[in-house]
DNA sequence: GGCAAATAGTGGACAAATGCAACTATTTTT
DNA sequence: AAAAATAGTTGCATTTGTCCACTATTTGCC
């Protein structure tokens, strides 16, 4: 209890408790801004704005007929949120869906012409946004960092590589 | 347009595109992991869901009469947003809101003893959330990524380290 | 001194995202 | 043939984030 008026601690000063040492404090810390970063560049580009549109986007693009539940698991959505980020996207008019007939439970995604369209434009986009926003790290920093997130990744969501 | 049904796509065989490569997409990814078993472990403590309560408690703990302002740019919320976080805390009884003396444009935060015994109960569960989420990490590696991640994110508030 | 601009915080409205649970349809197990 | 598992949909309640306008106070400038 202090007896006089503290003076005000001002961000350059401010040290961030145990935080500080706290990764999961950084990658959360770190996402706000990206994710700001990264929708004000895609702006008016409909595939802005929410995690998973984009990575949809460019999914079904490189994989014709790729089901909703596997991108649900990429993005770490539950298929009612995936469901309702597709129906979305076909409003826009970037995919298509259809019954899978070897699946009937299932349902495959295709990419309209537009769609393609805007993967192509989006590619560039996003490759650079990250390369840009974080150029303040070395080239060589980057990718180790992105090396050792994308290991983690993979064992998260159950990419294990094997290929049977 | 494929003729036959395709193959369905499973997980193990997917590629992400460019997001392979995409640092932004796995920090974006690896946040909603991360956030999501912080919130499972806080559960029940008031301090859960949403990036910022878990900050601006320990700050305020360790910074008594911190500016809602200033923990405003570390968390990176803007002020609308930091005060509404900051009256559902007061009213958990867990922060103390005063005018200062001399900024009366500005508030002075407190912790209650309330808020300066869960803040000693969050700490280590922090702490060890973060080490355990990422165990499949070596230590190094994660001392490497945080290391890195850090100067970014001291760069992008405006930390720059110097005293004065 | 006095006016304009900057800073700190508040409050309202609105659009999205999130999580949960219940429900249908289809396939697989047993 | 029944039960369980899987894929997807729908509705609902909660939360969040964003934008904008508004007040109070301080600072800078003429």
């Amino acid at each position: 209890m202090p007896k006089v008026t503290p003076k005000p601690t001002t961000i350059e000063h401010v040290d961030l408790d145990v935080l500080e040492n706290t990764l999961s404090f950084y990658i959360r810390t770190m996402n706000i801004a990206v994710s700001r970063d990264l929708d004000e560049r895609l702006e008016g580009y409909d595939v802005a704005r929410g995690t998973g549109k984009i990575t949809t986007l460019l999914l079904v693009d490189s994989h014709p007929g790729i089901r909703p539940s596997v991108i649900a698991q990429i993005i770490m959505k539950d298929r009612s949120a995936m469901g309702r980020l597709i129906d979305q996207m076909i409003e826009h008019g970037l995919l298509t869906r259809q019954t899978s007939e070897r699946e009937r439970r299932a349902h495959e995604l295709f990419v309209t012409p537009k769609g393609a369209e805007l993967a192509a434009t989006i590619r560039p986009i996003v490759t650079e946004q990250s390369k840009d926003f974080f150029s303040f790290i070395a080239e060589e920093e980057q990718a180790q960092v992105m090396d050792i997130l994308r290991r983690a990744y993979r064992k998260m969501v159950g990419m294990t590589g094997e290929q049977h």
